[in-house]
DNA sequence: TTGTTATAGTTAGCTAACTAACTATTATGT
DNA sequence: ACATAATAGTTAGTTAGCTAACTATAACAA
């Protein structure tokens, strides 16, 4: 994602503001700051998971099957939830299949699909690591009360509308 | 950075904190929310820069140059600023010299440097990307406030502290 | 001075993501 | 009914990042 270490002081952005009059200053200042955080939130939750043994990909997977009420869904399904390709997913399954976390079904209607299911091992790995995870985050997110959460889901709210502008053309 | 798409509904996330008693349902949702966000920016930013040729690595070695005043750098220094080794910052500055944006030139003080500089055609790319960029950034940010934009820097800040909190042991 | 340590950059090999193409199966439209 | 299209999953090959190891050079300390 954001790699960028070095964001620019104030006063290189009004030197890059110079040359480019359209800049909006403070827009870019709040835009990489927010990566930046964003950034280091996810490279702070890697660190939390790899002990565990875990990486965000498989983790996700192992969620998404215990939010199911039958623990069980399809590779094709999980894909679309993790917001990664099918190819991608053949790949996270075959790790859990091998660490025993889920298991492959075959699906009795539908002989080209096949059902994920969450094991004993998994669930047993979910409930050590989820409570580091919350523990962790709790404390991160002390000194934010409950207004400026509030207060920053609008905000996001906006910037993530805004994003139709962004991309536009 | 964070694939996931299908955010929890706060159905799901009080049933994991019935199980997970520890946990602090609005700093998660927050939490993912934000991730969430930053990750279709960075990836909205992906697809402006690849219209013009470029990746955020590549693009932001182009700016660090700029940043200085002869427009010239150390691969070192430019890989700890951009945040990724100096193995990958040798890979881009490959691409880069390879597409006439950047030249390597010989330190006479230490053999073992070697000097990047930004050439005339690297001042060209940025003086096309840029304008694109700030547009966009512009308009994406336009419903934010500066009160807003403050307010968020705030939050980001406390955030940003607490991630001492989150990586602790 | 000369052996050791540190620094600069590159190379080699690994990983986890991607797209595109393939096999098998199911659904659809004439 | 059967050709065509759509869907599910996998495989193959590419990419951009990483770490570790290597070469060359410079700095330092006994």
């Amino acid at each position: 994602m954001l790699q960028l270490r070095d964001l620019p002081s104030n006063e290189i952005l009004e030197k890059f503001a110079a040359r480019y009059p359209i800049a909006d200053v403070s827009a870019i200042s709040s835009f990489l700051y927010l990566l930046r955080v964003a950034t280091d939130l996810s490279l702070a939750l890697d660190a939390c998971l790899s002990k565990h043994g875990l990486l965000q990909g498989r983790w996700w997977v192992l969620i998404l099957l215990m939010r199911e009420d039958a623990k069980i869904s399809s590779p094709s399904l999980l894909a679309e939830k993790a917001g990664v390709s099918r190819a991608t997913m053949t790949g996270l399954l075959d790790g859990l299949v091998r660490d025993g976390l889920v298991e492959r079904v075959f699906d009795a209607h539908d002989r080209r699909s096949v059902l994920i299911s969450l094991t004993e091992q998994g669930q047993a790995k979910l409930d050590e690591v989820m409570p580091d995870y919350y523990a962790r985050l709790r404390a991160c997110m002390a000194e934010v009360d409950e207004a400026s959460r509030e207060q920053l889901e609008r905000t996001l709210d906006l910037i993530n509308h805004g994003l139709i502008e962004f991309s536009k053309k």
